[in-house]
DNA sequence: CTGTTAGCGCGTTCAG
DNA sequence: CTGAACGCGCTAACAG
């Protein structure tokens, strides 16, 4: 190929400077112990040959290792299943930044648990993400990690009163309205009862898609009227039973909103009531059931975070935190996917 | 922090095999000239050390360097221009890596221009992203690049009766379907005329978006009729006096969809009727005017390929491929975003 | 066939 | 205050 204008090294600089290799590294990484006269002429240096540090001999002399830790929920919600695994591939890229992972599972419903398991992490890793939850004990939990000087993230579920250093996630109040939009246009002007079914109202994310969706419906479709939101504690089981009840009780059933998980058995719900068609069904996260339902047409729409994005972005984030290294904001930003059958990945 | 369990290095599998460094180098790198006892023995030792090369070190000792262009269209299409800042970013990224990039403008809907700048490539560079063209001459200058080694992938815009590496860029159908039934599900079973407004049928993402999109309105929604496609040669004049027309000639058009660019001018042209509320009106990528008109509720969806994705992924696919490493299929995987008012990033 | 050695670009002692 | 020298993990000549 063509010259190659090789990139300035720290040797070159040192060279156009007239001094030794140590003392350009001592100016370069604000060392103490050089006298101005020779940090001015190495700066210029610097700037005039557009020195750039390679990083990746960077990483090498430095030595450099880190270790971090993943907290997520046990449990077996497709969707955290996606994410475990999903993580479970970042500690490998993380593996060749020469960074270890580890990766826990623990019940996050309970703050106890997880604020204990969170201050059990201290001194050990470097920077932890973790699947938060809005809670008091929680939030000192990670308060105390970052006083120790870690790096913390939460991840999916966030614990926004906390001084965690980043949320990586989706805005759910959006994700709640984009639902309530989407929900409201393809009613198409009929008029009637909605039905709501989140997990658990106590917790933050799904109480904030259900705050966005009611005011969506509540400011620009007055012809829905959203029934008492029903709580799923994301078990089809449940969920199917929440929704048999819907359906008997209101014939002008118009759209079902899930929040949470148990898509599955709403569908099957409405599918033994045979009205799968009729009413519509918009629910979160693109699994392979929501993805079944979405071309079988029982589903209309999926309000989706990308769990890969979501893992891939909190192994960069933390790396880059400890590191020091700059971040490109714009990719790290999880977006509000919206699914229908045709534009499936 | 607590025991950072080294990872292994070719030095430790060397040792337990008792054999050197460079013999270890060998098998691993599967280079000749090892009898088969000894990579036997140094093949057991690599795996049970779980042996994996550091990155940065092998980056560092090969030295490698590579040159890559990137060819993009000329004009001041907003959508092209957005690409073009993150190519540019992307190119600082490369940078880092050790990677020269550079960045030509052609006028890509020329085939002559086009082809023979590529031609002109030959050799010069390792890799080239291009946004191509369906035409026999750029398939013959793409097959030309990749039969002489270079690794070539096309973005945005496909030439895929080519031997291109790789396309970066939505699967065009499928985002004239998801148009097709936003705006079918957004009509809300009126009955009425369809506004198609596309840059140029000769472009082959338009013709496909035009042609998943009839598919859809015609296979569900028989109340709603296509007009004839008109070409506004993405042009925001033009397309306001089509849009204009179609006002004035269909009393009961009840929306548009446009394919390509100058969006502004169809806004403009809804607004001076009028009609910028009732008429629906679906567009592709997001920009600062989509954006707007998205929140002041002139447009009702917008369907679009993130261009710092696509930037930074055919960075990273054109790196992968001329290192030999191995990519996220997921990750460079450009989704087709929907946007509403509500969930805008 | 196998081992020794000199870098790659940078960080970090340790002398001067 | 400054410079020389070694090492990070790996590759690639060059010996043996």
């Amino acid at each position: 190929m063509i010259d190659q204008p090789r990139r300035p090294t720290l040797v070159d600089v040192a060279e156009r400077a007239q001094v030794s290799l140590a003392t350009v590294d001592r100016v370069f990484n604000r060392r103490p112990g050089v006298s101005a006269r020779t940090v001015e002429r190495v700066e210029q240096a610097l700037v005039k040959l557009g020195y750039r540090p390679d990083p990746a001999a960077v990483r090498l002399a430095r030595g450099i290792q880190f270790n971090f830790c993943f907290v997520l929920p046990t449990g077996t919600n497709t969707f955290m299943a996606q994410l475990a695994g999903q993580v479970e591939r970042s500690l490998h890229w993380l593996d060749d930044q020469n960074t270890f992972g580890d990766m826990l599972r623990v019940d996050v419903f309970d703050p106890q648990v997880l604020s204990e398991t969170l201050s059990g992490l201290i001194g050990r890793y470097h920077g932890v993400a973790v699947v938060a939850l809005d809670h008091p004990a929680v939030r000192d939990a990670i308060n105390l990690l970052v006083e120790s000087g870690m790096v913390v993230v939460t991840l999916v579920s966030d614990a926004p009163t906390s001084r965690r250093h980043r949320f990586i996630g989706i805005d759910n109040p959006s994700a709640g309205r984009t639902a309530g939009t989407l929900l409201g246009r393809f009613s198409a002007n009929r008029r009637g009862k909605l039905g709501v079914i989140a997990g658990s109202l106590t917790l933050r994310d799904h109480a904030e898609r259900l705050f966005g969706f009611q005011q969506v419906i509540a400011a620009e479709y007055p012809a829905l009227i959203p029934l008492p939101t029903m709580e799923g504690h994301d078990d089809a089981t449940r969920c199917r039973d929440l929704t048999a009840t819907l359906l008997r009780d209101h014939a002008d059933l118009v759209g079902i909103y899930s929040i949470g998980a148990g898509t599955r058995g709403i569908v099957e719900a409405l599918e033994t009531a045979g009205k799968a068609r009729e009413v519509i069904f918009i629910g979160h996260e693109l699994t392979e059931f929501s993805r079944r339902f979405l071309i079988q047409g029982s589903m209309d729409a999926v309000i989706n975070q990308d769990a890969g994005h979501e893992a891939r972005s909190a192994a960069r984030v933390l790396l880059a935190q400890c590191s020091g290294q700059p971040m490109v904001d714009d990719q790290e930003r999880i977006r509000i996917d919206i699914f229908l059958r045709d534009n499936l990945p």
